[in-house]
DNA sequence: GGATGATAGTTTAAACTTAAATCATTTAAC
DNA sequence: GTTAAATGATTTAAGTTTAAACTATCATCC
C-alpha cells in the first residue's frame, strides 16, 4: 500500500508533466497559427483546408474527429469556407446522410500556397529539439494520448 | 549544405511530433476539463480560480499571463466569477491602474472541493507515463515552450 | 509641473465553440 | 413493409474569445 508520501510524488510528477504541456502546446500553437490571421482563417478552417488537402475529400464527421471538434462547429466552419468558394459539399448518392466536403480549385490554390510557410514556421519552432528528442516527444504524447 | 533529402527528413520529424503534441493535449484536456461543467465551470474560470489557490491575489495581467489568455478576455472571466462571489477586486492604493483580483471565502471553499477530483483526474490520465517518461515529457516541454 | 508615452483595465463588435434540440436518412427488427 | 433506433448534419441559444479602440493612471523628461 502507497503511504501519503509516495501519493504525493506521484502527483506532483505527473502535475508537473501536465502543466508542462498543457503550456507548451499553448505557446507553441500560438506560435505555429499566427501567420494564419493574414489569411483571414481560422485554425479550425486552416485545419479542415489542411485535412482535405491531406486526405482528400471527407465527410464532415471526420473532419470533426480529426479536429476534435463538435459536429456543430464543423458545419459553421464549412459554411464559411464554403461562402469564401474555398470548399464545396457533394450529397453521396450512396448515403444521402453524408455530404462529402472536398476543396474547390481556389481552396487547393490557399492550401498549396500557405502549407510551405506553414510548415517552415512549425519546423523552426521544432527544432530547439533534436530530431531524437522530437521522436521521444511523440512517442510519449501518442503512448498519452490514445484516447479515454 | 543540407540536400533536400534531409530537410525532408528534418520537417517530417518536426511535424510528427508537433501532430502528436496538439493531438495529446486535445484528448487530455478534453479528459481532464470534462467534469469542471457539472459546476458551471469554463476552463478558463477554473484557471483563473487555481492560479488564485495556488498564488494568492494576482492582478488581471499576471491571470492573463499564466493562462495565455488576452485581458478583454480576463476582463470577462473576472466578471462572471465576481457575479458567482467567488472573487473580489481590490483596487491597489499604491497603483490605482491595478486590480488585484482575490478568492472570497466561498470561492476558496468551492476550489479546495474541486482541486483533489481535478488532481486525481489529472493523475490518472497521465499515469499512462511512468514517473521517467513524466519527467522526460516535462522536460521537452519545458525546453519546446520557451516563450518566441 | 505639464506634455508625452507606457501600462492596466474596459468596452465593443465580430467570430468561434458548445450543448441540446431537431430534421433527414439509413439500418435493423419484427 | 413498417416501426424503432441510430447516424449525419443543421439550428438555436448561450457562453467564450479575440482584436481594436478607448479610459484611467502612472512614469519620465524637459
Amino acid at each position: 500500500m502507497p503511504t501519503h508520501h509516495q501519493g504525493d510524488q506521484k502527483e506532483k510528477s505527473a502535475l508537473n508533466a501536465y502543466i508542462s504541456l498543457l503550456r507548451c502546446t499553448g505557446t507553441v500553437t500560438s506560435a505555429t497559427c499566427r501567420h494564419l490571421a493574414s489569411e483571414k482563417l481560422s485554425i479550425g478552417q486552416f485545419g479542415t483546408l489542411e485535412a482535405l488537402h491531406h486526405l482528400g475529400p471527407l465527410c464532415q464527421r471526420d473532419i470533426g474527429k480529426k479536429l476534435l471538434k463538435t459536429g456543430g462547429n464543423i458545419t459553421t466552419v464549412v459554411d464559411n469556407l464554403e461562402k469564401r468558394g474555398l470548399v464545396v459539399r457533394r450529397k453521396m448518392p450512396e448515403d444521402r446522410r453524408y455530404y462529402s466536403v472536398a476543396l474547390t480549385e481556389t481552396g487547393q490554390d490557399l492550401i498549396a500556397r500557405i502549407m510551405p510557410r506553414h510548415i517552415e514556421t512549425i519546423t523552426a519552432k521544432m527544432s530547439v529539439l533534436n530530431s531524437q528528442e522530437q521522436e521521444e516527444l511523440r512517442r510519449l504524447c501518442r503512448k498519452l494520448g490514445l484516447e479515454g
